[in-house]
DNA sequence: TTTTGAGTTGTTCGA
DNA sequence: GTCGAACAACTCAAA
């Protein structure tokens, strides 16, 4: 037996509730030494952009506030992790390093330096499951294979994974006898400043575990029961908004699938599986499309650079920088589009059937590389999640694995006319077309001059023209894809 | 090894 | 206004 402290590293798994590593340390009845690392050198080009740093800021500080509620302290440091790593363990004289797992490619570098580096100095280093349902080591195809189409995928985690009761939160902490050196999380930056363009996000978000706990309680109580339809309705809130949370492990998939399966069983006992009880069922694939992504990216790491698809390389892209800034400004001239892309940088949160929108729109209707939408994403996204960004992004350009045929191209219109029948969503985030009547909210360029002009709107100048006819657009961007089988 | 059935999210056109 | 077919062929997963 030894009382030296174990070193507990904290990465995307910002959470007591259901934490392997955290209850493996406890259990080890040795003093425990939170820390985190804030390693964007490990990370390199995926380093947290300005939206998910502004998340980290505020998880952090709940976090640490829950450790100091149970008597311990979380440390923070900067830099490489292996070295942080070790000289925090020599502070302290730890002899154990206890993490969960990540999956990103160079997330599971770091992992073995900070391993090798740990060996080197006696420490015994533990890895514990980390965020996701199944390791992705653990599933396959009857060949071996991983899996690149999503049914199969989906079949065989509903019919093998089996939920467990999640690990609750330790109740006390006990912290080394000297506490060891720790920058101030405020000293990071990790907030902006001049202009605080996040200024708007704490309306919106509560980060930290309570606030996902909440937000899925919420979500089972009001919306679940009819998420199959209206999960598609950027005007209404129906979907969980948990993407932030999972991105940084507030909660956990398991705890996710545990309280839909207890909450399905409670809605349907009693009565007959209603028509509401589809709605648990199509939440849950989406929490496993989630797991889908993160396999892909596990078994195929250049997944965030290159497409999947090699032919895809050919792709006759266009370079228009002046095109990509009108899309980012959400200055398209269509309507939905630019609702969400304004939503993106007021929330750093786009609804997904609208994230859909903006994506075809930047790769079919602009001809623009599936990598700058994937790198504007990743910068302004609070859930920004390298698996889920680049498998959804390579799924629209249609390079992706089990993605979208060349010639499924959304008609931005038609789109917002049929998700957001009211325009409820387009003049919450484009309040210069307010005034325009139902009819023409999604399409302002038909109105009649005296219907524009009464509503305040001229084209051009309050508001743009839309910046492409999308049935030229679609026809160049079918004949670009026709290119590519040649 | 070969065969077979299936494959998130759409649009347009013509009957 | 509504509905079904066409838009391509290919790859994947499992029998």
């Amino acid at each position: 037996m030894t009382d030296a402290p174990v070193v507990l590293w904290f990465r995307n798994d910002l959470r007591l509730a259901d934490h392997r590593a955290l209850k493996a340390a406890v259990a080890s009845g040795r003093p425990i030494v939170p820390v985190f690392v804030l390693d964007d050198i490990s990370a390199g080009p995926w380093a947290a952009g300005g939206a998910a740093r502004w998340w980290l800021h505020h998880s952090l500080e709940a976090l640490a506030a829950s450790i100091e509620e149970r008597g311990g302290r979380l440390v923070f440091r900067r830099g490489e992790a292996a070295q942080v790593l070790a000289s925090l363990a020599e502070d302290v004289g730890a002899t154990a390093c206890y993490f969960s797992r990540r999956y990103e490619p160079w997330a599971i570098r770091q992992e073995k330096a900070v391993k090798d580096r740990a060996e080197k100095g006696g420490i015994e280093v533990r890895r514990f499951a980390g965020s996701l349902l199944m390791e992705p080591e653990r599933v396959a195809t009857q060949a071996g294979d991983p899996y690149k189409v999503y049914t199969p995928f989906w079949r065989q985690i509903a019919s093998v994974y089996k939920p467990e009761r999640p690990l609750k939160a330790p109740e006390t902490l006990n912290g080394p006898k000297s506490q060891p050196r720790s920058d101030r999380l405020e000293d990071w930056s990790l907030l902006p400043r001049r202009p605080d363009w996040a200024r708007g996000f704490a309306d919106v978000w509560t980060p930290g575990e309570a606030g996902a706990v909440e937000r899925l309680d919420d979500f089972l109580e009001n919306s679940v029961a009819g998420y199959t339809e209206e999960r598609n309705r950027p005007d209404l809130a129906s979907t969980s908004r948990l993407s932030p949370h999972l991105a940084h492990g507030e909660i956990s998939p398991g705890q996710i699938w545990w309280r839909t399966a207890s909450a399905r069983a409670a809605a349907s006992s009693g009565s007959m599986a209603g028509p509401g009880d589809k709605g648990y069922e199509t939440f849950l694939k989406e929490l496993v499309w989630r797991e889908f992504s993160a396999h892909l990216l596990f078994h195929f790491p250049t997944f965030p650079d290159e497409p999947f698809r090699a032919e895809f390389s050919r792709f006759p892209w266009s370079e228009d920088e002046a095109g990509l800034v009108a899309w980012q400004r959400g200055n398209t001239g269509f309507p939905i589009v630019d609702a969400g892309l304004r939503e993106l940088w007021a929330t750093g949160w786009m609804h997904n059937r609208v994230r859909m929108i903006v994506a075809s729109f930047l790769i079919k209707d602009l001809l623009i590389p599936w990598q700058s939408g994937e790198a504007w994403f990743w910068d302004t996204l609070v859930d920004a999640d390298l698996a889920n960004n680049s498998a959804s992004w390579q799924w629209v350009a249609g390079s992706g694995a089990d993605a979208a045929p060349y010639f499924r191209i959304f008609n931005p219109t038609t789109q917002g006319q049929k998700f957001d029948p009211d325009g409820v969503y387009v003049r919450q985030w484009v309040p210069e077309l307010a005034q325009l009547p139902d009819k023409f909210v999604h399409d302002p360029s038909a109105a009649p001059p005296e219907t524009l002009a009464s509503a305040g709107v001229e084209l051009g100048a309050t508001y743009p023209a839309p910046m492409v006819d999308h049935k030229v657009a679609r026809v160049r961007a079918l004949d670009a894809f026709e290119r590519l089988k040649k």
